[in-house]
DNA sequence: CGAGATTCTCTACGCCTGTAGTGATGATTG
DNA sequence: CAATCATCACTACAGGCGTAGAGAATCTCG
């Protein structure tokens, strides 16, 4: 755990993410994590003895990458550099919740397609693999947790349902964009926030 | 194409699916194809020259399962085994509609999880082999259309947008049910009719 | 400075991979 | 019945894989 491992490591996690991405769950191995970091062939094998192990080095560096940037999005502005309190942040109004998940959908579909096409991969894999699963149901939590937090601020009968659903549809809409054959166009921010609204509005209504 | 050579390869493509689903593409070879399928070794290597050629007998062999799923659904009953006229079978009424995709979203989860599993495996592929992305595409048309076509009949002002959001949903749930970290017991057909009730309140309450 | 512990590099092993060629088998046709 | 041909079974090869261990390099501390 010294700090220069911690670089080795967080340099291959870095790299098995962009290979997962770029050549699939066969081309993640550990020689071509040396390769492509540029580091002395076998210094994977070392620092993750096993596939299991080094899967979960990805996993973690991953995990640490999207914290990171959701954390931004949350607060353009933060005082330290960790969250400061997301729960203190969260939007409670219609407009404030379809503008900030418009926001992260959108950017999701344009500029983090690689992040998301490497979480795919690994939530497959957790499929098969015990190990991964704790790791990877971790990772989302803070998601999750924040939705469930919106819908019961807006006033919603069933939050914990509610909330479950309005990251389903998030999630349904990246998928389909990214990796699915929904469209041949991924859906503007514009389409995305009136969907985003219809949800909302039909949850919301009166019972 | 004999019909010997035909059913030699429906097994294999069956094979190949068991295997993306068990093992992941790693685990999706020629040989373990061969052992797995009971065939003598060499045989797949043999029907699918290349690693491309084997991907898109399996691709091809999941579609034409789902296609024949799909059309069960949607009519209990069919005068011969071919799906008959599926636009005229589209329900139009809120409750018909909410019923019949909260049976496919609720059955996908429960029996059809290693289908979904195969699917999403074949689709992260597909995001790298230009190759898989048209049959890949080609095989959730018809699910596609039908929603647009669903959305339409209900007097949507926007049956496109609507038509996908809808399936987009969809997917998002059975997504996060199987593969995400969003639920630890999956949402009961209860819970899924209740959302698509929603969902569609909100799509189609007056502009 | 020098001994001991730690961190890293390099190499070897056995196994599995995609792919292609070669010969056996069985059907088809004259 | 014999010749032809497509179908299939089997084998070979070159390369990549996960993994582990032996030794070099580097750091730590008396």
């Amino acid at each position: 755990m010294t700090i220069g491992k911690g670089a080795r490591l967080d340099l291959i996690g870095d790299t098995a993410v962009n290979l997962l991405v770029e050549r699939g769950m066969r081309g993640l191995t550990h020689r071509a994590v040396d390769e492509a970091a540029g580091l002395p062939p076998g210094s994977t094998s070392y620092y993750a003895r096993t596939r299991a192990a080094l899967l979960e080095v990805t996993l973690a560096r991953m995990t640490v990458r999207e914290a990171g940037e959701f954390a931004e999005a949350m607060a353009s502005e933060g005082a330290d550099g960790n969250p400061p309190d997301l729960a203190a942040l969260l939007p409670t109004s219609r407009e404030a919740v379809v503008d900030l998940l418009a926001d992260i959908v959108s950017e999701a579909i344009r500029q983090g397609r690689d992040q998301k096409i490497a979480r795919y991969e690994l939530a497959l894999e957790a499929t098969r693999r015990p190990e991964l699963r704790g790791a990877y149901d971790e990772a989302g939590r803070a998601f999750r947790e924040a939705s469930v937090g919106i819908m019961a601020a807006m006033g919603s009968q069933d939050p914990v349902r509610h909330g479950r659903f309005l990251v389903a549809w998030c999630e349904g809409i990246m998928f389909d964009s990214i990796a699915g054959a929904g469209w041949s166009v991924p859906p503007s921010r514009t389409d995305i926030a009136a969907g985003l609204g219809e949800l909302l509005d039909g949850m919301l209504r009166a019972v």
